[in-house]
DNA sequence: ACAAAAGTGTTTTCGATACACCCATGT
DNA sequence: ACATGGGTGTATCGAAAACACTTTTGT
């Protein structure tokens, strides 16, 4: 069935996904730099337009993929975006993702075929991104702030399990506040996010610590009245 | 620019909003009845799809006046759906959003250019909905569950003041949950969603109630630790 | 034995819950 | 005066916050 229909036509979608990590109590941002024209050299969010063969999450893990090598994250569902303006192409509607993974784990493609950097930039000192990624960066931050007290999304960066000092310091940076370590153990236990695994770990000449890892799957809470 | 790559062609937006009401207790979703192919007869949330020259709101609120007749409602943004075959006719990708209004203050139009009925539903008796509407009013309710307690959404409901006994009924309608008198004030006050007008109103041979109201702009809390 | 970092328990405080009485109105 | 429904205060309980000491390891 085809369109005639000029209020209809040419309309597409975007997919894009805010990849964060954080290294050394530093909560850091995923960027590309664009190749091509609109915003050619501009950074902006891993993402790209959707094809007619693939549902929203596929098409923004194959972009991924694409514009810097990763695969098999997890995504979490955050915004649309609408704006009439938003690309100077065509009608472009963007749903947006937020995933986590750790930096250390991961090769970043610095060149691909759309692509002629990309670079970890904490988020307190990003560039001036193309599109309207500023405002989707922004949104995608206050979305992560809120998941990581509800969901295993940290699960993605500790694979392989995690420890409670650790824990919170990733906490800290992310939510950038800090937490008094007694009651922080308390309450990450009490979110039933995260498992005993019943082995330690020992970084240099200290007490060795219990390692936790999150769980596969978290039931949400309703917390109200 | 035209698109030539069949891998972006004829892609749409679907805007769909799951409009509630509460009547006596009850908490209801309006429908309609679909008067075209696809799905002629199938009831359906309200919504259609994107033109181009308007951004998802507008297009969410134009669909809603032309198959209801229900203009200036506010929207809250809720999820996004893109699986390959939710619509057979081609590949739409659906924006949702929830909304609510008293059913009393709204004349519905029971037929338009595209629909041969409408309806206010209890969300407890929903018929068979047409593409994946089902889906779509499931995670709406649990939104509007959410939304409520952290957002004056429910000013829609209330543009002339409720009373507290009121406001109570509609909470207990929408989370479906009993709750003591002197606590839900408590705890609706403390909420900062509603402010005294000073004023009170009579119903029948009772004590008169305070008359609260929704304020403009609420200011979203963040909870944790 | 000492330094460094991890683990644990108790007290205090504040918000949530449970609960009972008084007040304003119309008949 | 009474019936109906609305308004308010207090005691109790549980979760969150504040806070200090002990344990393990490497040197």
């Amino acid at each position: 069935m085809e369109v005639k229909n000029k209020l209809y036509k040419n309309q597409g979608i975007h997919v894009i996904t805010s990849i964060f990590t954080v290294e050394q109590g530093i909560t850091k941002v995923l960027l590309i730099k664009r190749k091509n024209q609109p915003f050619l050299g501009s950074w902006v969010l891993t993402g790209g337009a959707l094809y007619n063969n693939e549902d929203l999450e596929s098409g923004a893990l194959r972009e991924i993929k694409e514009k810097t090598g990763i695969e098999g994250l997890e995504l979490i569902a955050s915004k649309a975006y609408g704006k009439l303006d938003r690309s100077p192409v065509m009608r472009m509607v963007a749903i947006s993702y937020i995933a986590l993974i750790d930096s250390n784990r991961v090769h970043i493609l610095k060149e691909t075929r759309n692509t002629s950097d990309a670079e970890w930039f904490p988020i307190d000192k990003i560039p001036p991104l193309g599109f309207d990624h500023e405002e989707i960066l922004k949104d995608a931050i206050e979305e992560l702030q809120k998941q990581i007290v509800k969901s295993n999304i940290l699960k993605g960066l500790f694979p392989n399990g995690i420890t409670m000092p650790e824990l919170q310091k990733t906490y800290e940076a992310i939510l950038n506040k800090k937490f008094d370590r007694r009651n922080f153990r308390k309450k990450l236990l009490s979110l039933n996010l995260i498992e005993d695994t019943n082995t330690t770990n020992k970084f240099e000449g200290n007490k060795p610590a219990k390692v936790y890892r999150f769980k596969e799957k978290v039931e949400d809470k309703n917390i109200f009245l």
